[in-house]
Parts: structure tokens; C-alpha cells; sequence
RNA sequence: CGCGGCGUAGAGCAGCGGUAGCUCGUGAGGUUCAUUCCCUCAAGGUCGCAGGUUCGAGUCCUGCCGCCGCAACCA
């Protein structure tokens, strides 16, 4: 890192509290955060870590008035589960706040006022949509209508997602309120707008002339925005819950959210730090890393900076974006609405105690480059096979062998040999791959090197056997388990900023005190004739079952969304009841039911049908067991011509309903009646 | 023709003009202090597709396809 700054603000992205963060949050900006920020703190650097969460904007008033309470109730829930849950997985930030704080309704007034003092920003009148009923005008998202090109029916205020068409709420035939389902109507208004344009040769000037070092994802979107051509920008919005805005004739106006919650970075640091605040913003010594998610990028590259800008006095542009891309879930988009997540606070109660396995595979896993799939499987596979296998198993063999041979008390280095010394080299070099990765924001190859330095005291042990050793060579067996101690607590530092639980809990076993990086590599860490802890394991296996329950947590989830977004087929064309008379249903008992070889979905039927018996095999395999259709009634139509399958003939057709599952339920009188009825 | 990113072994990634690699997983063998690590060997890839440049292309050029995102309060 440059030398220049002498502190570092790292800013994440503020949770919108209207429900509880998920892997996907984490994994995109709170966990690499976390990662930089303790990173810098063991550098014994200048840092601060601010969060909080974003409560204003149009979706909590919706969820409130949902769930019949005012929109602080809703906020107040979820702030406190992210901000507890935040604290469990050790997230830490220096300080946590909210939008809906004095201080930052103070703030981001304040920067209102002074932009428009300043003449920073450009008003104008348009006419928007507004829903009586509710009482407030309709943000482009909230209003549904006709399409004026394609002509689809469920087109939103903003974009047609049938046809593509990026429309204005105003051109949508017949609209309808999303949130009331009236007609609204339309009325003038007055907003005030951020002239990006104005900014846009700066921001040219800073971002594609000064940051080409920027992630390639952010930077290619950065040009792409200015080389369109900025507009003016609406910072003000019709609602009641928000920041209102500070003026006379804006009454019933409040901040527009994206206005409002980059300003909580500024708030957020002026709650911890009241007198000091400023020197972490307007100093050009100080660094700041904005932590987001790729949906992010414009506005903390263009927007907020552009504010700052017009703001002024002195107030400095992020030094670096490092925006991760999005994770998956299973396959599957993570969506609040659908349910389809991992939540942190449900993590946290199913898992207890890992903390630190979770991070770990956010990290290993973490979409820095292209969208990534989280799933159990490789959640176990992790924990098993390298936290567990490599890493824990590592440390325990050293704690182990230093029990056995010492009495846990480390023993004194002799004479170091080739080995001994490649060993140290090799951590060496580790650290330097390792620095040099967490300083470009590459945590995912960080990681790996970390787990590099458990890799490496393995193949040492194995390669110096200290267990044969011990049977010729103590003085030996003491220099070897110097090491390897050394190399364990090597892994206590370089795993601090990933895994910090384990971290604690291994430094604290090996009475190492406080933790420096730059005692990483240092070859008396441990220190001689020091008794150490009883051998503990760091890593458990995660077995099977509790995998299994997760899995099946979400096959249940899938199939609840599947059922609530069933829509009934459209009806078929007309027919007429002389059709229908054509076909003879009719009531049978089965006598026999089993599945036909070699078939995934057949089943085979021998049904009374009150003349007889006859054949008829159905494709229901995979719905029902053979065995608990013998004996019931089910309807079939009797009169299709006789067909071939699996060589087998079939002689009519057995009725089911279609779930919304495609799962299959045969269709049964509701009493018993005689073989062979007609149904009609 | 909207713009940006991405598409390399089962999974996650590196390679960006010169014999296709790393980690985990899989199979076989050796070893065993340990929550089975380490070693050896093996299987597994037409590097999204199609053209082109070149003695030679995941690597450069052109065109397509797919996934994700894009001033919507979605990390």
C-alpha cells in the first residue's frame, strides 16, 4: 500500500433493513471488509470500519403498511438482527449505525442545504403518477401497466421486461398502483436534481485518467456511464418517511435514499468520532475503500463522488472500489421475496460456534471475478477437507507431539538444518504472496496462501518424522518441534483476518499475546520453556445430517415458491358435451400394482373394471409406491385404443391431476362405488 | 446492433503468443504422530461456438451464443 496515507476509512455498503442479511451480502462486501480491515489493523495501521443500515425508502413503508405497523417498527426488527448478527460473525466495525439516527437526519440535511446554497442543484416540475388511495406518488417500480409497444400487460413504470423497452411510468397504458391496485392519477410535482453532467469531466479526469488500477468490472462500467453522457439526477422524492428535505417549500418532500445513505458513511464516523470526524474525510492522507456489490458501482463512482464534489471543502473521492460480483445459491439468484438464502441469523443459530467455517468458504468461494455458486456440499467439503484435514489436523499433530514429548512445554531450537531453514524461507515467501494478495483486494488467492502455511508444516512433519526421531534424537525432536510451534503460530496471525475465532483460540493456547503481521515469519513466536495448552481441536467435521437438513431446508423452500406462483393453465378452446360424451370414463379397483422393469415413471395396473380385468400402465412411478395403490379405486378411460409400451400393453388410461410441482394425484371417487361406474 | 463483466477438468480458480496448470474432490498404491496428513501414479478439458491473423492461439482480431449486472431502495 502507498505510504502517503497515514489512515484508512473503510465504508460498506449500508444493509437496506427491510429483512436480514444473507451469504450473498456477506460474501460480497461485509466478509472481505472484514478481512481488510483486521488485515490493517495487524499491519498497525490507522483504521476504521464504518456500516450501518439503510431505513428510509418507499419498500419499508410498503412491508409496514403489509404488516399493519409504522415503518420504525419494521426498521427497529431488522436493524437490530443485522447489527447482532454482524457482531456474531465478528464483523467489526468500529461502529454500526442507522439512517434513521439524529445525527445522520442532521447530516444529510446538512449536506442538502449547502449544495443548494451553493446552487449545486437544478429544480424542475414534471408530472408523476400518484395514487390516491395510498396517498403518495408512485415510484417507477410501484406502477404496472399495458406496454405501449409490445403491449404485455404486467410492463412496469420503467422497463417493459417482456419487450426491453425502457419506458417512463407516464406512457404505460391503463396503470395501476403496485401497492393499492388503483387507477392513479396524475399530478405535478417539484424536484430538485444533482446535474451529474456537471461533474462528468472530473470524474473522467479521476477515475479513467487516475484509477486505472481499479477492478476490471468496475472500471469498464465507470467508462461505459461517462462515455454516455450523465444527467441530472433527482435527489428529492414524495413520501413521508426519509430525510426531509430542508426547505420551506418542500414540505411533504423527502431525501431521495441514494441521496441519503451515502451520507450515513459520513454520519456513521461522526458518531464515533465527534471531534475527530473530519481528518477521516477531508484529509488527503486518508484512504478511502468503499466496499460494495456490482449492482453498486455507478453510484459510488459516480454519484457519490459527484456529490462530494459539489459538496467541497476538502471532502476526498475514494481511493478504491473493490465491488465483488454476486453469489448464488444452490444454482439459484439469492432473493429476499423468494426466500431463496442462506440468513445469517439462521446460520448462526443452526451452526453455532462456526463463525469462522462460514467465512472461510465466503472467502475461498468469493465471486471477485464472475457470480459464484454457494452450495452445502462444498460448505461441507471445505470444512472437511481443509479446515479440519489440513489446517486443524495440523495444529493438533504439533500440540499433540509437543504433549507427548514435552509435557506441552515448547521446547529449545538446536541447530537449524537445511530443512529446518527451508521451512522458514518458504513461510517467508508465503508472506510475501500473501501481503501483496489482501493489499489488491485478491482474498480469495490470500486465503489459499494462508492455508499454504498449514500445508507446508505438514509435508515438514512428514518429511522430518519427529515420532521416529524420538526414538534416537531428542535434542532433534525439540528443534523440529520449535518449528513446527512456530509455523502454527504463523497460522494464528496469517488467518486473523479470515478466521478470527480459531485465530483467538490458537494465539490464546499458545500464549502469544498480542498479534502482529509483521512478526509473521518470525522464528520465536512461540516462546521456549513455555507451557501450552492442552491440544483442542480448532475444526470439527460437519457431518452429513446437517448438511442433509439444510438441503432439504431448501428443496422445501423451492417447492413452497413453486406452489405460491402456480398459475392455472389457460382454458383450452370450447368444446361441446357431445365431445366429451365420446370418452367413457369409468371406476375400477386395482388388484395388482407394480413398477415395469427398466422404467423410470411406469407403473403397471391390473384393474377390476367390472366386466373383467384389464391392463393399463400409467406413468405415476415416481409419485407413488406400487404397493399403496392395490385395493383403491381410480378413474380411466376405457374406451383408447390399446397401446405399446415397454412391450407391455396397455389397455386405457388412468386419470391424475397435475400439481403445480408437476407431481402427479390420481384421480379417485370420493366413495367407494361399484366397479365399473361411469363418471360423467 | 444500448453498455459493462464473465464463460479453461466434477467444484473453485491461474495462465493472456511457444508442449494445458493449481487447490479441493475421484481411483490405485505406499506411509501413519494426527480430526489421515504426506508421497507416487492414474482418470478427467475439442480452454462457450464459428471464422481469421500467425511457423504456432485459452492467449491477438471479427462475428455469434449463454450467464450476471446496469441511475428501480437489489451485495
Amino acid at each position: 500500500m502507498d505510504n502517503k496515507y497515514k489512515r484508512t476509512l473503510i465504508t460498506t455498503a449500508l444493509p437496506y433493513a427491510n429483512g436480514p442479511v444473507h451469504i450473498g451480502h456477506l460474501a460480497g462486501v461485509y466478509v472481505p471488509a472484514d478481512i481488510y480491515a483486521r488485515y490493517m489493523r495487524l499491519q498497525g495501521r490507522d483504521v476504521t470500519l464504518v456500516g450501518g443500515s439503510d431505513e428510509h425508502g418507499v419498500p419499508i413503508t410498503i412491508k409496514a403498511r403489509n404488516e399493519g405497523v409504522t415503518p420504525q417498527d419494521i426498521v427497529d426488527r431488522y436493524h437490530t438482527i443485522i447489527k447482532d448478527s454482524f457482531e456474531e460473525l465478528g464483523i467489526s466495525f468500529d461502529v454500526y449505525s442507522r439512517t434513521t439516527s439524529d445525527i445522520h437526519r442532521a447530516t444529510a440535511s446538512e449536506f442538502f442545504s449547502r449544495l443548494h446554497k451553493k446552487g449545486e442543484f437544478v429544480e424542475k416540475t414534471s408530472m408523476q403518477l400518484y395514487d390516491e388511495k395510498a396517498g403518495q406518488f408512485l415510484a417507477d417500480r410501484y406502477v404496472t401497466g399495458e406496454c405501449p409497444h409490445c403491449h404485455n400487460q404486467r410492463a412496469y413504470g420503467d422497463q417493459c421486461e417482456a419487450c426491453g423497452t425502457s419506458l417512463n411510468a407516464t406512457d404505460l397504458i391503463n396503470p395501476k398502483s403496485a401497492i393499492t391496485g388503483e387507477t392513479p392519477v396524475l399530478r405535478e410535482t417539484h424536484h430538485w436534481f444533482l446535474p451529474l453532467d456537471r461533474w462528468e469531466q472530473k470524474l473522467r479526469e479521476w477515475i479513467l485518467d487516475g484509477h486505472q488500477e481499479w477492478k476490471v468490472n468496475v472500471y469498464g462500467q465507470c467508462k461505459s456511464w461517462l462515455d454516455l453522457g450523465l444527467q441530472p439526477r433527482a435527489v428529492t422524492r414524495d413520501l413521508d418517511w426519509g430525510v426531509p428535505v430542508p426547505l420551506q417549500e418542500a414540505a411533504g418532500k423527502v431525501l431521495y435514499v441514494w441521496f441519503d445513505a451515502p451520507i450515513g458513511y459520513i454520519s456513521n464516523t461522526k458518531e464515533i468520532y465527534p471531534d475527530t470526524w473530519e481528518k477521516w474525510w477531508k484529509d488527503p492522507e486518508t484512504r478511502i475503500i468503499n466496499f460494495i456489490g456490482k449492482d453498486n458501482i455507478v453510484f459510488h463512482c459516480i454519484v457519490f463522488p459527484a456529490m462530494l464534489m459539489a459538496y467541497g471543502d476538502n471532502f476526498q473521492l475514494p481511493d478504491n472500489v473493490p465491488a465483488n460480483e454476486f453469489l448464488n445459491l444452490e444454482g439459484d439468484k439469492i432473493s429476499t421475496s423468494r426466500n431463496w438464502a442462506v440468513w445469517l441469523h439462521e446460520y448462526l443459530r443452526d451452526f453455532p460456534g462456526k463463525q469462522d467455517v462460514l467465512r472461510y468458504v465466503l472467502t475461498a468461494n468469493a465471486p471477485e471475478t464472475k457470480d459464484n455458486d454457494f452450495t452445502w456440499r462444498d460448505f461441507q467439503t471445505r470444512n472437511n477437507s481443509e479446515l479440519v484435514a489440513i489446517l486443524g489436523n495440523f495444529v493438533n499433530r504439533v500440540t499433540v507431539l509437543t504433549h507427548k514429548y514435552f509435557e506441552g512445554v515448547v521446547p529449545a531450537a538446536g541447530e537449524l538444518q537445511d530443512i529446518d531453514v527451508a521451512l522458514f524461507n518458504e513461510i517467508d515467501a508465503i508472506k510475501t504472496s500473501l501481503t501483496e494478495n489482501i493489499e489488491t483486494f485478491h482474498f480469495r488467492e490470500a486465503l489459499k496462501d494462508a492455508m499454504n502455511i498449514a500445508r507446508a508444516g505438514n509435508k515438514y512433519l512428514q518429511e522430518t518424522e519427529p515420532w521416529k526421531l524420538a526414538k534416537t534424537d531428542m535434542n532433534r525432536v525439540a528443534t523440529v518441534l520449535n518449528a513446527a510451534l512456530q509455523v502454527c503460530a504463523d497460522i494464528a496471525i496469517a488467518f486473523e483476518p479470515f478466521t478470527p475465532f480459531m485465530s483467538r483460540r490458537l494465539a490464546d493456547a499458545l500464549h502469544l499475546g498480542k498479534l502482529s503481521w509483521a512478526e509473521l515469519g518470525s522464528r520465536n513466536l512461540v516462546t521456549e520453556g513455555e507451557r501450552i495448552d492442552t491440544p483442542e481441536l480448532l475444526f470439527e467435521k460437519i457431518e452429513d445430517e446437517a448438511i442433509n437438513a439444510q438441503v432439504e431446508r431448501l428443496a422445501r423452500i423451492k417447492k413452497e415458491n413453486e406452489l405460491k406462483n402456480f398459475t392455472p393453465a389457460a382454458q383450452k378452446a370450447a368444446t361441446d358435451f357431445e365431445t366429451f360424451e365420446k370418452i367413457d370414463i369409468r371406476v375400477g379397483t386395482v388388484i395388482e400394482c407394480e413398477k415395469v422393469k427398466k422404467s423410470k415413471k411406469l407403473l403397471r395396473f391390473l384393474i377390476n373394471d367390472g366386466m373383467g380385468e384389464r391392463t393399463i400402465l400409467s406413468g405415476i412411478a415416481e409419485y407413488y409406491q406400487p404397493e399403496e395403490l392395490v385395493g383403491r379405486q381410480v378413474c380411466f378411460i376405457a374406451n383408447f385404443p390399446p397401446r405399446q409400451m415397454m412391450g407391455i400393453e396397455s389397455q386405457g388410461m388412468i386419470l391424475s391431476a397435475v400439481n403445480a410441482d408437476g407431481s402427479l394425484s390420481v384421480i379417485a371417487p370420493s366413495a367407494s362405488v361399484v366397479n365399473g361406474s361411469q363418471v360423467g
